[in-house]
DNA sequence: TAATTATTGCGATTATGTTGCAATAGTACA
DNA sequence: TGTACTATTGCAACATAATCGCAATAATTA
């Protein structure tokens, strides 16, 4: 499945660029200006995980998020870090701050999701 | 609002404890053996939610999960722990490890919602 | 026992996300 | 440049989780 360059993958490449926020597929629809169907939308973003290009966060809203992958640290897998999402601005930003824990074991692990919510720092 | 003692909410109590895992309305549902509608079992978790008798985890699959309130210490906000989801069995579980971070300044915290997924001792 | 109102069941609704299918448009190659 | 191949897109339909309004029921209190 070779990946071709379309004006809409770019579109909405150059929206979370430019956000610098972890967006929703609502949001980035919001936000890119020309009309691109929501199921498009949403395979773009999948294609995009896949390739290890964005990573996606589930919120405590239920609703998935996606955000430019960029490694805090170079050992650390992208995903492992705290996401912060206001309540009220409605954002999701990716934290600095790594994920540390052992787990028990005989636990596998596949994948880390670990969202903090509250205020940020724009909207105290 | 006074609350009232009914058998759905007593059923509820009972097989989240019998469990000793966290649920969604959904597992919840088919272990209760009784019929009891969907809206009347989110409706009390949300309200056993509230009373701080249970604490909502949502997955990374987007679903929402409840489980009894355990302490893991005294000290520690009962929702301040890991949870794990075995995506073999589905099933998420407290982990006895507190979350530890520390939020850059200007930053409010409300909620915590980690969540690692794969699979379980169980299902190794 | 009667009055008050929390709780429940039902149906409808909202919202997020996915999928099948036909049409469109990149890409590679002659 | 023109053609074939197939990735990508739009549309509509679908699936699922969760909520809500409303009328009926039932727990609690006096």
């Amino acid at each position: 499945m070779k990946r071709r360059n379309t004006a809409t993958k770019e579109a909405v490449l150059s929206v979370l660029h430019s956000s610098g926020k972890a967006m929703s597929q609502g949001a980035i629809e919001k936000k890119i200006g020309v009309d691109i169907n929501r199921a498009t939308i949403y395979r773009v973003l999948n294609r995009y995980c896949e390739d290890g290009v964005l990573h996606r966060i589930v919120a405590d809203n239920g609703k998935q998020y996606f955000a430019l992958c960029v490694r805090c640290d170079e050992n650390d897998k992208p995903q492992n870090h705290f996401h912060f999402r206001c309540s009220t601005c409605e954002t999701i930003e990716c934290l600095p701050i790594p994920v540390n824990f052992s787990l028990p074991q005989n636990y596998k692990l596949e994948t880390v999701n670990c969202v903090l919510t509250g205020t940020c720092k724009d909207c105290v």
